[in-house]
DNA sequence: CTACACCTTCCCATTATGGGAAGGTCAAGC
DNA sequence: GCTTGACCTTCCCATAATGGGAAGGTGTAG
């Protein structure tokens, strides 16, 4: 397989890709005469994993540690477990940075009358007046 | 006041304030016979104002947006109003992706056992067997 | 006069991509 | 055989919003 192909059948761009073996994540793929990189099985697996693992939100260190552990037939659940528990954390804690932000805004956009008049509680708050 | 100062009293880094120069957010400072930029009381607001702004996650091009709706005395309330809306749905878009990782993760997690076995729910999610 | 704190500009690094140029390859059709 | 078009290659640039650090000038206090 080409790139192209791999690049199709595991959904991410082929620019992708090349970019994950510049960085270590994959292993170099094996060239054609023609310098072509060429594709088995197991790769367009391996790409495929790493796709599904950035959906979740994974970043590629951590989804480095993870496809050593798919990999390693020896692994315990607990070590793939303990990356999963860490980016929960992560996530939820962006998430409540997020959420704290929504509530802010939303508390004074509706303190907004949102008229032509140039009063404004939003604008208010971001210059230190607290409305 | 120097930029060191202005950069204490508006809880920013200098770096940030040349950075906000750099790209025109906020105007150049007029310099010293040295040639160190020299800032007003005015300044101070201003930085302090896009501190407050970025900490509710506006982007630099939204800040640049309503900096000039608050140095506008004509401006509608509605204008600065539809900005920040607009910044509350990306947000809760962005908050609800994070979510869905996390109840995926989550529910992942809660069916791996964590102990010294391999077998991991987590990794065959991401290997395509769906577990 | 010497520290020391502060300022300047400039360049590099971050994260995970996308865009695009310049040029080589391959298969199909004429 | 030759052209065309789809594919591949590498290389460089851009993103957003900073932080780090080097090399060198400035200003003041002792």
């Amino acid at each position: 397989m080409h790139i192209g192909q791999v690049a199709d059948a595991a959904g991410v761009s082929a620019k992708r890709i090349r970019y994950y073996e510049q960085i270590g994540l994959i292993d170099a793929a094996r060239r054609s005469d023609a310098g072509y990189r060429v594709y088995e099985e197991r790769d367009l697996h391996t790409v495929h994993f790493i796709r599904r693992a950035r959906q979740l939100g994974f970043s590629i260190p951590q989804i480095a540690t993870l496809l050593a552990l798919w990999r390693d037939r020896q692994r315990c659940s607990a070590d793939v477990k303990k990356v999963a528990l860490a980016h929960i954390e992560e996530l939820r804690r962006k998430i409540a940075e997020l959420q704290s932000m929504v509530d802010t805004l939303d508390d004074l956009a509706t303190r907004c009358d949102g008229g032509s008049r140039p009063d404004c509680p939003i604008l208010a708050e971001l210059q230190g007046v607290g409305s």
